[in-house]
DNA sequence: AGCGTACTGTTCCTAATCGGAATATCGGAG
DNA sequence: CTCCGATATTCCGATTAGGAACAGTACGCT
């Protein structure tokens, strides 16, 4: 699954005819794969890299640096198709939540009435803080229509934050 | 953390003064965990519950029944404590979402707006069933006080199904 | 020029998690 | 008594998680 997001990332930016370094692949993950998927750990892009490049997925530029080498990876016509393959394949598996918050007010009795008012409090406060993130690159995509797509995922990351708050507020009103 | 979700499965059964097998384990994670968390493999609900006796945080009794022995399994004192311990630790991390439809809905350019509206079809489909599940839970529970929490969680869950549908209809509707 | 330091880029290591297949016994329907 | 589904555990390989470690680069500062 992972690859394929990073086949992802790497067709939204192929406009940019550069390519990325696993590095720059791990920051686009942090600013916007992590609100609806994972970002990746530094070994596994590399590994998927890797991975990737041996089905001829990606093509990899080797830049030479003064004294180093850096690579840059691309997706390839290949790439694509196999991208295009799996967004095509209906068998999409349901989302999967892990949520700490809910996995503690299950044993609120245990907790105490304070000390679970205090986690919701806790959340909420985290919660304000991504959801101001997730504006901010709501904001920064605009209205432009090359990114459409992007500003819905972005929508619905709003909608999925919205109804948290929500549900703090319903929690803490049946305390 | 997972090793806290079967503490907390333990703790919750543990009115039941006869433990629980691993399968057990795994069948009450399948009926509630899910919905909040991940149900376990099966593989690592018995490694955990493995490291957790080494742990003296459960406990186990060999039952002989015939021609095999299975293994029941009940929380400790001392699970009791470490579980206690984790509930008042307030650095409690945020929720993970890992969501294959918004993954695909990024690339919706390249899916084309008749794939994705199927797509969203598809989802809001499987999303009435999940709801549907967790609704029968929710009316399982009623208003006993002993399961108040369990309720609550269960409430949290339906506010984010509500949530994914508003979600599904936005996006539709931006289309 | 030399120094410090933050950033870029890659590799490596360990543990945790996933997903089922394989095995084997039990319990009841017919 | 036989078959089949449920119970119970083990085993395997692959993927994912989370960073530490290492090394070069860029840039401001003195």
């Amino acid at each position: 699954m992972t690859s394929y997001a990073l086949l992802s990332l790497l067709v939204i930016d192929s406009e940019n005819q550069d390519g990325l370094t696993g590095y720059e692949l791990k920051q686009r993950a942090d600013f916007t794969l992590r609100f609806y998927w994972v970002s990746p750990a530094m070994s596994q892009i590399y590994t998927e890299l890797e991975r990737l490049t041996s089905h001829a997925c990606v093509s990899v530029d080797e830049d030479v640096d003064g004294r180093r080498t850096t690579r840059r990876f691309r997706i390839t016509p290949a790439g694509r198709e196999a991208l295009d393959t799996w967004l095509r394949d209906p068998t999409d598996d349901f989302p999967v939540l892990k949520h700490p918050v809910a996995l503690r007010l299950m044993l609120g009795a245990m907790m105490g009435t304070d000390a679970v008012r205090d986690m919701l409090d806790r959340y909420e406060q985290a919660l304000s803080e991504r959801r101001q993130e997730l504006e901010a690159v709501r904001a920064m995509l605009g209205d432009r229509e090359s990114v459409a797509y992007a500003a819905r995922v972005a929508e619905w990351g709003l909608t999925f934050f919205d109804a948290e708050a929500t549900a703090i507020d319903r929690t803490r009103d049946s305390l």
